[in-house]
DNA sequence: GCCC
DNA sequence: CAGTACG
DNA sequence: GGGCCGATACTG
């Protein structure tokens, strides 16, 4: 057993620059790429790498985010702009919070959605309200789902009022919802694992020998009722406001009813089943995981890594705080290895791989690496091989390609976090365009902002046109445009057009989703100038839905979803549609996929697993 | 690394 | 083709 | 012991 240290709890996980040499060298070893004999001669310059100038940048930002300075949950959601009319793809429940109550669609498998007047706001969003907001109209009626289209923009408009944004979804509105719901199959899921299950599980994966150095002692192992988490079909579960000050300590408990992947009854376990919310109460495992799934992208090891991702699903579809770590062995995707470290985390504070990786300086260095645009954990293996530290030592021994030069450029600015105020912003400019290039389009900005987050690290933005003729050379307009605008000042990759080149006959078959992965730069007075990442996709008409349910994301629940999709139902899944035993199948609209794959339908905002 |  | 990217 | 997302897409 690991020696105890007494709990500095602390692991930060914020790894820092190169520093002291503690490192261990065994652990070195593995970041190193090929085996290959590195010559030990050092390009000696170790220049300050780079160092982050967040701090002058971020006060930039913050002049557009100003609106809600604290409080990192319902970020940014207005930007004063009223303009900002971008759009939005509704069908998924544009929560639109309207006055102080909010509209919840019921999660729901076959029936429509069937809103649910619940005033959370006034609760949950305290902020919100005391924007001025002016009642959003926008009633989510509109459940037009679909979008905007880029016409909205002429000026004169009544400017519909700035559109509130995806409320950040908190467990404890997932289970009101769930509560509330008729997903008498879900609940009976979760009954029958309480009522009849729980030898089987306790057969199947219980007593993991680690168990014993459970500082709670044992009231747990065996015990049979089980810890809270198995007590009675209700969980006890903290109350949303709980989860967003759970600092603050004071805890309301609220019960619940849901079933969780915990259930042995269920055959495989597969992450886009069930709802993954940002805010999660296992927040402090799941930075553990990450760390270590990043870790082993690094050395390479992608199974190892997608195994600790399948362990972060696990943890953010779990909506009770873990105690105790036989909780966290009870869950699918947690074995044990995850489990052992798991359990070492809840007894001290902290976790000797993590610690280990903080201190090792190959790690520090490989990250620097890898977090360029164009390498990948080989390259970044490659470079470390050859004992370069920084990337001036690289720009001065290495020829790089064209995207990592770009990559390198903007190395500080694409690692800065784009709030989304400015996310929205910088669509504003976008939709602006657009209507110049091609009127009646219409398009949805995907990725974590759709997904809610207070934050995204780029902004995706899928675009279509009725006419098919007109999507299929979209792209190199909307590109060649912006160009000129300035406003896309470096391109990192994008598809050529489809017409040209070697065609052959079923790439014209084929309806290929075009995709620019560019360098913004806003011209916004208000903006900060930095060169962010947009991703432009351009979508015939018939691949949209299925254009904007894969650039949603997260990514984990894309292959989630897709795997489900081939193992379960035998369907493959892409951005470009579905295919069952090679024909395509229609896809009306991102609703109608999920009914498709018989999955219960997830909001944008349910699928950060 | 984890589940089948 | 391998490597990297996208969600 | 096999499989782990994609009929992905782009670059060189």
């Amino acid at each position: 057993m690991p020696p105890l240290h007494p709990p500095p709890s602390d692991l930060s996980l914020v790894s820092q620059g190169d520093k002291q040499n503690t490192d261990h060298q065994d652990t070195t070893d593995a970041f190193c790429l090929p085996p290959a004999p590195s010559a030990p001669s050092q390009p000696t310059k170790v220049m300050a790498s780079r160092q982050r100038v967040t701090s002058d940048v971020s006060s930039l930002v913050k002049t557009i985010t100003q609106q809600n300075p604290q409080q990192p949950n319902n970020d940014g959601r207005s930007f004063a702009e009223p303009s900002s009319q971008c759009s939005f793809h509704h069908a998924t429940g544009d929560p639109a919070i309207v006055q102080s109550h909010e509209v919840i669609a019921i999660i729901s498998s076959d029936e429509e959605v069937e809103p649910l007047v619940k005033d959370v706001s006034a609760k949950n969003h305290p902020n919100l309200s005391s924007h001025s907001h002016p009642a959003g109209p926008s009633a989510p009626t509109a459940a037009t789902s679909s979008t905007v289209s880029t016409t909205p923009l002429s000026s004169n408009q009544p400017v519909p009022a700035p559109r509130p944004f995806p409320r950040q979804v908190t467990w404890d509105q997932v289970h009101a919802r769930y509560e509330n719901s008729t997903l008498q199959a879900k609940h009976n899921l979760y009954l029958n694992y309480i009522g009849q299950s729980p030898s089987k599980r306790r057969k199947k994966k219980q007593t993991p020998s680690y168990e014993t150095t459970d500082t709670e002692s044992s009231d747990e192992e065996e015990n049979d009722e089980a810890p809270a988490i198995v007590g009675s079909a209700r969980f006890t579960v903290p109350s949303a406001s709980t989860l967003t000050s759970q600092i603050s300590g004071n805890v309301e408990a609220h019960s619940v009813s849901l079933a969780f992947p915990t259930d042995t009854t269920s055959k495989t376990y597969y992450a886009c089943q069930y709802p993954a919310p940002l805010i999660c109460p296992n927040q402090d495992l799941v930075d553990i995981c990450l760390k270590l799934e990043h870790a082993r992208d690094l050395t390479g090891d992608s199974m190892n890594a997608l195994a600790y991702r399948k362990s972060i699903a696990a943890l953010k579809n779990y909506p009770v705080k873990i105690s105790k770590p036989q909780q966290a062995w009870a869950l699918k995707g947690i074995g044990k290895k995850t489990g052992r470290i798991i359990a070492d985390f809840l007894r001290d504070g902290r976790v000797q791989d993590i610690e280990m990786l903080n201190a090792n300086p190959a790690y520090t260095i490989l990250e620097r690496f890898y977090s360029v645009h164009g390498v990948g954990n080989h390259t970044a293996r490659e470079w470390l091989s050859k004992d370069y530290k920084t990337l001036e030592d690289v720009v001065a021994h290495e020829k790089l390609s064209a995207d990592q030069e770009l990559g390198i450029k903007y190395y500080d600015d694409f690692l800065k976090r784009i709030p989304r105020s400015e996310v929205e912003l910088l669509v504003e400019e976008f939709r602006a365009g657009l209507q110049d290039v091609q009127p009646d389009c219409e398009y949805t900005v995907c990725g974590s902002y759709r997904r809610g987050k207070p934050d995204s690290g780029d902004v995706d933005i899928v675009v279509t046109h009725d006419n098919a003729k007109v999507t299929q050379t979209l792209l190199t307009k909307i590109v060649d445009h912006f160009k000129d605008q300035g406003h896309i000042v470096g391109v990192l990759s994008m598809s050529s057009g489809p017409d040209n080149s070697h065609v052959t006959a079923n790439s014209v078959l084929r309806n290929r989703n075009c995709q620019a992965l560019c360098v913004w730069l806003s011209k916004h007075p208000d903006a900060a100038k930095i060169h962010r990442r947009m991703d432009i996709i351009v979508a015939p008409k018939m691949d949209y839905p299925m254009a904007v349910l894969g650039w949603t994301g997260s990514k984990y629940f894309e292959r989630s979803i897709r795997l489900y999709s081939k193992t379960v139902l035998g369907i493959k899944m892409t951005s470009h549609g579905l295919f069952r035993a090679g024909k395509k199948l229609n896809v009306e609209s991102e609703r109608h996929a999920f009914k498709i794959l018989q999955l219960n339908y997830l909001e944008p905002e349910l699928r950060n697993c």
